[in-house]
RNA sequence: GCAGCAGUAGCUCAGUUGGUUAGAGCACUAGUUUGUGGAACUAGGGGUCGGUGGUUCGAAUCCACCCUGCUGUACCA
């Protein structure tokens, strides 16, 4: 006699994706309502784009060209490749090169979706996971990169963050684009290599950085990692060039006249923000956070940035014709949410239901007619959604956190007189139906 | 991707000169005479000891490879 084995099948979770809690949903709820009301307020369009593109649509004019599959969820229609979108900015130039007369010029949106990547995934990142972008595309202007950083600060702060618990932290591409000119790179490699290592300022430290744009850096654990080679006069070059403490370029001098008239101040000149990207074109901004992220064994880890962005003319002109000069910036709402879950002070109302518990299905009209009493004064209320004793319905009613619940069994039911328990402080008083919305009230 | 460390019940972990049916606390389920939660007590369920292969009479324990997690690093549109 055989038994066949059943394989069971896999309770756990792709690298990389997660199950999201209530805690966590209500407070991105609150956030997104913060952004909408935000961007509704500054004038811009609302906009849904899918979530597969092809994958040229958005691959090709990938900012690492010599690696434009690697981190992009694919698979092959009948015909062509398809991708779940990496990010919003890639699928905006693509929407606005195909509606390009339509829209107006310039074109305001915005987005909130969810993208993946392929990636390795740590505390806080993930494979999924929602991004909110803000974009200005067809203006040159630099008002619109301003407000960007404007309008940004105004949804954290509307989120409950202080001006202490922030910053914006500017710089420009402009820079290192004259630096570059400077030291005479014209190596594509070279000055991607420069361009990372540069990044890593902030963390890393100027001794380590200058391992990284020469021969290259061993870290902590043993690993290696290959430097630009640039010769030592250059790295002094540079070295000199970005430790000045006000910018040079004119871009940035006009940014920060805006920001002026803004009345605008919790910024500040970085010149380690580099962003990574080939595709920015002029001032580029990265928003983090001043106050110290845990894991979720209480350590304090290294959390980056929560969200950034900047100028890029070209991108849309990738597609066709059309320059559209573009200006964005995008928020990773999960690492926002993440953040503000550790914030002792924030705290979203959550109404629990209060539970009538049954003692007697036959009883049940009773607890239907009290339901209803409830529900229409907008009270959150459950008849008990089961059949057990009424310890069980208790224990459930404290697992759900009820604020109370109500006993309306044989002796109550004769008096017409339902008993309200209370069940942060244990106490129950028999009310009248009529005053049932009142007592409720008081405790919840 | 690279490197270091780790992987025993849902969770936190104990368990070495390799030796019989693998443990605790918390959680869970049921009960403590049945109309009362968050306390206590009793009983119970639950583990191919991350996976596969190997060494051995015998492996949670030793070896190899793989997977997963943590930390750093790289990449991050």
């Amino acid at each position: 006699m055989t038994i066949e084995k059943k394989e069971k099948p896999s309770k756990e979770l792709p690298l990389g994706f997660v199950d999201r809690q209530e805690k966590e949903l209500l407070i991105r709820d609150f956030v997104i309502s913060n952004i909408k009301e935000v961007m509704i307020k500054y004038g811009f369009q609302y906009l849904e784009t899918p979530s597969f593109e092809y994958s040229d649509s958005i691959g090709k004019f990938l900012p690492d060209k010599d690696r434009p599959d690697q981190g992009v969820f694919s698979f092959k229609d009948e015909k062509k490749w398809l991708s779940l979108r990496y990010d919003l900015t890639a699928p905006l130039a693509r929407y606005v090169a195909k509606n390009y007369l339509e829209i107006p010029k310039p074109f305001k949106r915005y987005q909130l979706g969810t993208v993946w990547r392929n990636e390795k995934p740590g505390p806080g990142r993930f494979r999924e996971f929602l991004q909110f972008d803000a974009d200005f595309v067809g203006t040159k202007s630099l008002q619109a990169d301003a407000e960007l950083c404007v309008l940004i600060s105004e949804i954290l702060e509307r989120c409950g963050l202080s001006k202490e618990e922030y910053i914006i932290k500017i710089s420009s591409r402009k820079i290192t684009e004259e630096l570059f000119k400077k030291i005479k790179i014209d190596n594509n490699e070279q000055r991607l290599i420069t361009l990372r290592a540069l990044d890593k300022i902030d963390r890393l430290g100027w001794n380590e950085v200058k391992q990284l744009l020469g021969k290259g850096r061993k870290d902590k654990s043993g690993d290696f990692t290959k430097g630009a080679n640039l010769s030592l006069s250059n790295i002094e070059i540079i070295e000199k060039e970005l430790n000045k403490k006000s910018p040079g370029t004119k871009d940035l001098l006009e940014v920060f006249k805006i920001f002026e008239d803004y009345d605008f101040s919790n910024y500040e000149f970085d010149s380690s923000i580099i962003r990574g990207l080939e595709y920015y074109t002029g001032p580029i901004f990265e928003v983090n956070l001043k106050f110290d992220i845990k894991n979720n064994k209480g350590k304090v880890i290294q959390y980056g940035s929560i969200g950034g962005g900047g100028r890029y003319d070209n991108l849309v002109n990738n597609f066709g014709n059309y320059d559209a000069p573009a200006t964005g910036i995008s928020i990773g709402l999960d690492r926002l949410v993440y953040a503000l879950m550790q914030k002792k002070e924030f705290k979203i109302k959550q109404s629990k239901p209060v539970v009538i518990c049954v003692f007697d299905k036959n009883l049940m009209k009773e607890y239907i007619s009290l339901q209803k009493i409830l529900r229409e004064a907008d009270i959150s209320t459950e008849i008990f959604p089961g059949e057990s004793k009424l310890k069980k319905q208790m224990e459930y009613a404290n697992k759900i956190k009820a604020p109370a619940v109500i006993l309306y069994g044989e002796d109550e039911i004769k008096s017409k007189k339902p008993t309200l328990r209370d069940l942060n402080s244990g106490k129950e008083i028999s009310v009248e139906i009529k005053e049932l919305v009142n007592e409720i009230k008081k405790i919840i």
